[in-house]
DNA sequence: CGCCTGCTTGATAGGATTCAATATAAGTGG
DNA sequence: CCACTTATATTGAATCCTATCAAGCAGGCG
């Protein structure tokens, strides 16, 4: 995979608009492990896209506490909302090491000004809303064990999509904290749950390595639906055109 | 309030733009309390826009229980989601008598081919992507007496900068059933919850009347914070303009 | 008036937290 | 390379928040 950010816009932009990301992307910095890609409020005005690795987004709350509100994979934007208004809302930070491109804020006003590349935004956008939408519901309606599942079976979808996932087999480089604070339960309970999936042979986990061994049950058992995560560019018409019947 | 969600738009929109949209929303229907303005397969390709009344958008869960995601106030889009992709991934109600505007695919592809347009559309995407953070958040950390809190602020608020609150004042005709639908916990829970507000006099309500006597006061015990509302269209500037120092 | 929906209250049960202690793994520096 | 230090994982016990079940109450509506 050499540009996953670009390769994950499929043929759904104009050869140009490719090429000019392409180029805005070409250079990338290192960023190790534990290490903020984004802060709240201060830091570079610059966007970033996930090129490899793995981070995440998380809230701080008072008490101490952090609320991790989703995951960023390669080919995922990591703050576009600050790009567009100056404010984050919430922090990125990298669980492996990672590249990263940054794309300076004269870059990222030419790429916006083309109207592919902007609409191809907010799809990206519309996939992260259709996301938390999916945690929060899962957050307030399931038990911890399926929250759980839920969480494994998202990444192990959407790293599978990245090409990070080898015989069923995939890495999750997260402490059982961290798990806690994606779900909302606390890190002793993570390890509670966590040995009772491995004891249903829901999952099996050789240090960071995580291998489910039946997908398809995994997923019934959390009530996984990948619908939410499906929004395709190329499912997009190309504008919606005026041919189909319009309504009273 | 002539047309809430034009003047959500306020000055970022050209004169041209604006006069469009009011054009394309000015035939309102309307729509009874607890009636479904978007389903989540089916219904109409229009883009709906609430222009008074209330709904909110939620997810049926397998059990036959609801998630309830968020709020749709007037001035919001209903399933900017569904037009552009054909799927919304989750249903809107009505809590109330409401009038809803139709968008047809036509008037939207009009409407999302003007840049201008499509960068507001985008912006009202980001906000109700911080709104669906901030729930997360709150859903996975905080106790259900904050929780409550955080949801009667989060309304309080936008129903203010709707002009629908008099006196401190605001209707929520809501159950609390739906309540807890939101919260992911049980209509019982909500009473009890509810009781212990009113008893520390956080709330007052008299009916479907809400009275926040000391909004800061329950804030201050919400851990709310308005921030993730003001995402404010002027507060993006007309592109990042390439004046600033470009970095490394 | 009777019915239905929504609200209220009590009692019980269970999931999850916290506290605490130990084991294990992972680094670090000498 | 090993001893030391720290972070992470694991296990147990007590507590607490919240769900569930059940029953009674209130108000609106045909």
């Amino acid at each position: 995979v050499q540009n996953p950010f670009v390769e994950k816009l499929g043929d759904s932009i104009s050869r140009e608009d490719r090429e000019l990301l392409l180029r805005l992307t070409r250079r990338t910095v290192p960023v190790e492990a534990r290490q903020e890609v984004v802060r709240d409020r201060d830091g570079s005005p610059s966007l970033h896209v996930l090129m490899t690795g793995m981070a995440y987004r998380y809230k701080m709350m008072t008490g101490g506490r952090r609320a991790i509100t989703g995951y960023v994979l390669p080919g995922d934007l990591c703050d576009l909302t600050r790009a567009l208004t100056g404010n984050a809302g919430h922090c990125v930070v990298t669980v492996a090491p990672s590249m990263v491109a940054e794309i300076n804020p004269s870059g990222f006003a030419e790429m916006m000004a083309r109207p592919g590349i902007a609409r191809a935004m907010l799809l990206f956008t519309l996939t992260e809303k259709a996301c938390l939408r999916e945690w929060l519901a899962n957050m307030g309606q399931e038990l911890s064990e399926q929250r759980l599942a839920h969480l494994l079976c998202e990444l192990r979808h959407r790293l599978n999509a990245a090409g990070q996932v080898r015989n069923g087999e995939f890495l999750l480089p997260l402490t059982q904290e961290e798990m806690g604070e994606s779900l909302g339960i606390s890190a002793v309970h993570v390890n509670r749950v966590l040995q009772k999936l491995k004891g249903d042979d829901m999952i099996r986990m050789r240090g960071r390595a995580v291998l489910i061994p039946d997908p398809a049950r995994l997923e019934r058992f959390a009530e996984f639906d990948s619908a939410y995560l499906e929004i395709r560019l190329n499912a997009v018409p190309d504008l919606p055109r005026s041919d189909r019947k319009p309504e009273i």
